[in-house]
Order: C-alpha cells, then sequence, then structure tokens
DNA sequence: CTTGCAGCTCCAGCGACTGGAGGTTGGATC
DNA sequence: GATCCAACCTCCAGTCGCTGGAGCTGCAAG
C-alpha cells in the first residue's frame, strides 16, 4: 500500500481529538497490534492518516458496543479477507447479542433486589439496619437471577 | 477477644465449601484486610469459626449484587459502628442501584442496535458485509444511549 | 511408610486501560 | 538565535478482583 505524498498526515493528538479515542489508548492499539503501527516523523512522532482514523473509528465504535479487543481483533482480521463470508463476523455479533441479553435479565433481577432492599430500610440505628441483614442472609432473597458470581459483572464494571 | 475452646473451628477448605467462595478467593480477602487474620494451627494452616463464615456470606451476597470491594469494606466498617445510623448504607446502596439502572438503559440501546445490525446481515461477502459497515460507522447508528463521547468532527469519508 | 489431597507462600497474568516520571520535539514568540 | 510551552516520546507500575502455577509442607488413611 502506497501513502501519496498528498496524503495529508497529522499527530497522535489531531487522531485523538477526531475519534474521541485518547492518545494513551491509541498507543496502547498499537502496541498490542490492534492499529498498524504508524510512520514517524524525522522527530520520531507518529503521523496518521484518514485510513488509520477509519480503523480507529471502528474499534471505538466496536467497544462501546461491549466487544472486546480480541474480538475486535478477529473482526478487523475477517473483514480484510474479502472473498470471505460474513458470516463468522454475524456469529461474533450473535455471541455479543445473547451475552448482552444475558446481562440484561441479570441487572433487571439486581435491580427489583436492591429496590426491595432499600425500600426495607427506616433509617433507623445500625443494630436494626434492614440493608445490612439483608446483604447477610442470602435466604431473604427474592430473586435468584444474580446468584453465582460468574463472568458478568466484575469484569464490566466500565 | 477471646476463642472459647468449645468454639468449632476448621479449616479454609470447609470455609470454601460452606460459603460457595473459593479457597484462594478468601486467602485473597484476608491479604486485604476484608476479612479478619484467621487463627493459625500448630502446622500453620489457617482455623476459621462461624463468625468467619458469616462475614464472607456477607461479602459473598455483596459482590453478587455488584458491589465493589471497597465499598463492601465501607459498609463493613460502617455496620461495625452500631450508634451510627444507617444513612450511609442506604446511599452506598442507592448509588448501586442507581448505577445498575444506568447500566440496563445502556445495555437495552445495545441489544436494539445490535439486533438491527445483525438483521440486516444477508450472509453475503466480506465486501458487502452490513455488520461491519455498521460497526465502521457511528452515523448510522439509531441508538445513541451507548456512545459516551459525541462526535462532532469526523469528516473523512467526505 | 507411603500415598495423596489439602494446605502454605510467592510471583505473574488476565483485560483494557490509566498514572506518573522524565526526557525530546515543534512551532510560536521575543 | 533563544526561550517557552504544549505536545510528543518511552518505560514502568498500578488499577480491580481474582486466577494460574510452581514448589513447598501438613495431615489422615491405608
Amino acid at each position: 500500500m502506497i501513502t501519496p505524498h498528498f496524503m495529508p498526515e497529522f499527530p497522535i493528538g489531531q487522531l485523538s481529538r477526531k475519534t474521541g479515542v485518547s492518545v494513551r489508548t491509541i498507543r496502547y492499539y498499537e502496541s498490542i497490534g490492534l492499529l498498524p503501527v504508524a510512520r514517524r516523523s524525522g522527530g520520531n512522532q507518529r503521523l496518521y492518516t484518514a485510513s488509520h482514523g477509519e480503523r480507529l473509528q471502528f474499534i471505538r465504535h466496536c467497544r462501546e458496543f461491549g466487544f472486546s479487543l480480541e474480538e475486535i481483533r478477529e473482526m478487523v482480521q475477517l473483514g480484510s479477507d474479502q472473498a470471505r463470508s460474513c458470516s463468522e463476523i454475524d456469529q461474533i455479533a450473535c455471541r455479543r447479542l445473547e451475552e448482552v441479553k444475558r446481562k440484561i435479565v441479570r441487572l433487571r433481577g439486581l435491580q427489583a433486589e436492591l429496590e426491595r432492599i432499600i425500600a426495607g430500610c427506616q433509617g433507623g440505628q445500625m443494630d436494626s439496619c434492614q440493608i445490612l441483614s439483608s446483604l447477610a442472609d442470602h435466604r431473604q432473597c427474592l430473586h435468584p437471577e444474580h446468584g453465582g458470581i460468574d463472568e458478568d459483572e466484575h469484569h464490566w464494571r466500565e
């Protein structure tokens, strides 16, 4: 791939402003091979072109959808192979959708239970705190949806 | 604090089975000061009592509700101060509830958008993959709930 | 006495960044 | 030309909540 001399290049800060991805994160994406290595100026500064911008927008949008960097890497690779059918991309997206649905169900259980617990709080002293005793005793719980500390919650606190 | 000789003590594996928290995680909680340091046997093995079990159940249940370890630590400390009002606990729980609600809204936007994108897939070749192009271009997105950053100036691909 | 599981400590890694230190470059102004 | 300062560079370490693995010791049963 050739970069014609009239193709405008810009430094990392500008790419950051254009895409809303932080400078640090851009360098990080390069370091893990998600974003192609940028050409450098004489003074060792990265120079980007519009195509970097497009790739980065793609990555950013995927991240907003909750795709992992590994999934994005996979999609980028699949996407560059024009001859292939897009059923693999479809699969990744469907997997992601199922995950999102499961998470919603779980969070709704959580919401109902938290609302119930909070509603029981009369603002009294500690020794009669309903929230604490509800949290201490699982048997009081009406909604089992949030049972099992699994992959969901603890990797997903953004 | 005295541990009467009739108070049954048990090793870490048993505590793990009783509470459903892994041995590794129990040791981890001790190391970060969330679980009180256990008495040791002659052979340097941890010995737990029922009160450790109760504390650990509380922690586990809180984790299932999505509270962070920091929040749990705070609640444990507040809870041990009998004289204090439980409004602080209430605040923590409400904060958590708001977070859960926000997450649900966001995820619902995500779900709708993913469904829309996936529905557009005709299973063709890569060069016409609707999923890829939808993910690449935020302007095609109907649901702004999952956006974090305003995209004013992405003026490439005029 | 041997087997074998349960326990111990310590270090490292996960994902997706972020913080901070400490040095260099580029463009504008004096 | 000198100076200034923001933007850039690299490198290491930390975040959160664990988990994996190495390599050791403790303990009860056969």
